[in-house]
DNA sequence: GCTTGACTCTGACGTTACGTCAGGGTTGAG
DNA sequence: CTCAACCCTGACGTAACGTCAGAGTCAAGC
């Protein structure tokens, strides 16, 4: 009874390693007596407590705060769960997203030796999707991103694609047409163009709408990152001529 | 055209931080030239590399090795993907066995204060019982393994918690009735009690049964944290009064 | 008593991807 | 010339140990 172990037996017993214990008993995590040569022994007891140890490390606290935990006594050990349990599903949050980025550039490029760029090119753009939802969250009101997250999923890697090409077709014509008349057909033809696309995001709906049209006005603080994938989209008179079709079309009625 | 930018600028289009790009200079990953006084200078070109480097960062892939794979050319990289997708898909089957413990234990231990001890206890238990699972594997064959994770669903922690305690009890009734005759009636009462409870796990399943009877032959070879946790049921008497019962059982046929 | 092998101790450096000073040049405007 | 705003490099810190390296300890065999 009440055995005493040396560091290794210890250590096997509770199936971590010498260097750990050590580190622990620096830490003041578990710190055992010692002989007079100072050996460190280990008795019974202090398995229970290097299993709660190995058991919140498990979890992924750090060990400084598994200190405090024990430090601090009974209370707020449940706190510290549901903490951790937030950061956790937010590490797997992150950890979906880099598997689903690898999936989608390997679905893209099957077998085929694509040249690496172009899986290289695949992951950025699904990363940046990923990424442009993430920040422009803060300009919908919690209704609109609740609708966006479910119009999300029609939002495939491969759709993205196309829409931002036809995007950017739709704006290169545009700014091919500035000379004309806003109220000729060329014009209204491109407005129609215009609406249908911008539907193809906002499915018609107001608060996405206005969400829209709330980052379109922050412009001048969105990162510098943003200002530069939307330069293509930049020029003004493109915008006016725009508003123009929409209201000679409006006007026509 | 071909725009020069400062590390600031730079590191501000390109939404990472000034220190980052340091770094990724001294480790070789993007070098930028510079101006006579030393200062980092960038090109657009450097952005479409830089990208890239975020984005395989964000793929879990360490420097030195986006480094190597930049290094190494063209080939290569779709084989880096396949082999991170396994190593992220692991994590997350830690993670979610982490998070999956936690949400355990809150079940468990309802709004209701209970002491601290009784959470860890039970965190503990679905720990150790996932391990148990993992570190077991090696003994059953492919079959077998698949058949366990089938019978896995129905092992809540619940259930396990229950058959500890009633292998735990079994094994202190015979025990205490080492003294008895194995023929006898309540010998046999305790062999069947036995058989129902092996049959719990097994299923009653062959291939289930020899690996476990192959685990229990290796007993000298388990981890001294196994051993430790069997220890209760290391009473060689008992299993030898056990085989006497089923055999007297077979024979009275 | 001495050697030998198996253990144990501590301290120092390495790992990862930067963050955070600190001390010291550079540049452009006024 | 000065001042603010940038830029540079080098050094230390972070988390949780792993990996030597140099040195002491213990029990056994000769």
């Amino acid at each position: 009874m009440s055995q005493l172990y040396h560091v290794r037996e210890f250590a096997e017993l509770a199936g971590v390693t010498v260097r750990a214990l050590h580190h622990y008993d620096r830490l003041g995590l578990l710190k055992p007596s010692r002989t007079e040569a100072g050996y460190r022994l280990y008795y019974l007891r202090d398995l229970e407590r290097l299993e709660q140890i190995v058991a919140l490390k498990f979890l992924g606290i750090p060990l400084k705060q598994i200190r405090m935990m024990f430090h601090r006594g009974a209370n707020g050990i449940s706190e510290s769960l549901r903490m951790q349990r937030r950061v956790l599903e937010e590490k797997r949050r992150l950890l979906d997203s880099a598997i689903g980025a690898i999936e989608e550039a390997e679905k893209a490029t099957p077998s085929g030796n694509r040249p690496d760029s172009a899986i290289l090119r695949k992951i950025i753009e699904v990363i940046e999707m990923q990424d442009n939802m993430d920040w422009s969250k803060k300009y919908y009101s919690e209704e609109a991103q609740a609708k966006i997250e479910e119009r999300k999923k029609l939002w495939s890697p491969e759709n993205q694609e196309r829409w931002t090409k036809e995007w950017t077709d739709l704006f290169r014509d545009v700014e091919a047409a500035l000379g004309e008349d806003p109220a000729g057909a060329k014009a209204q033809g491109l407005a129609a163009r215009w609406k249908k696309l911008g539907e193809g995001f906002t499915g018609g709906d107001p608060q996405i709408i206005a969400g829209l049209r709330k980052m379109y006005q922050d412009r001048p603080n969105w990162p510098a990152h943003m200002q530069h994938r939307m330069q293509p989209f930049n020029n003004k008179n493109v915008w006016e001529f725009i508003q123009k079709a929409f209201a000679a079309d409006k006007a026509a009625d």
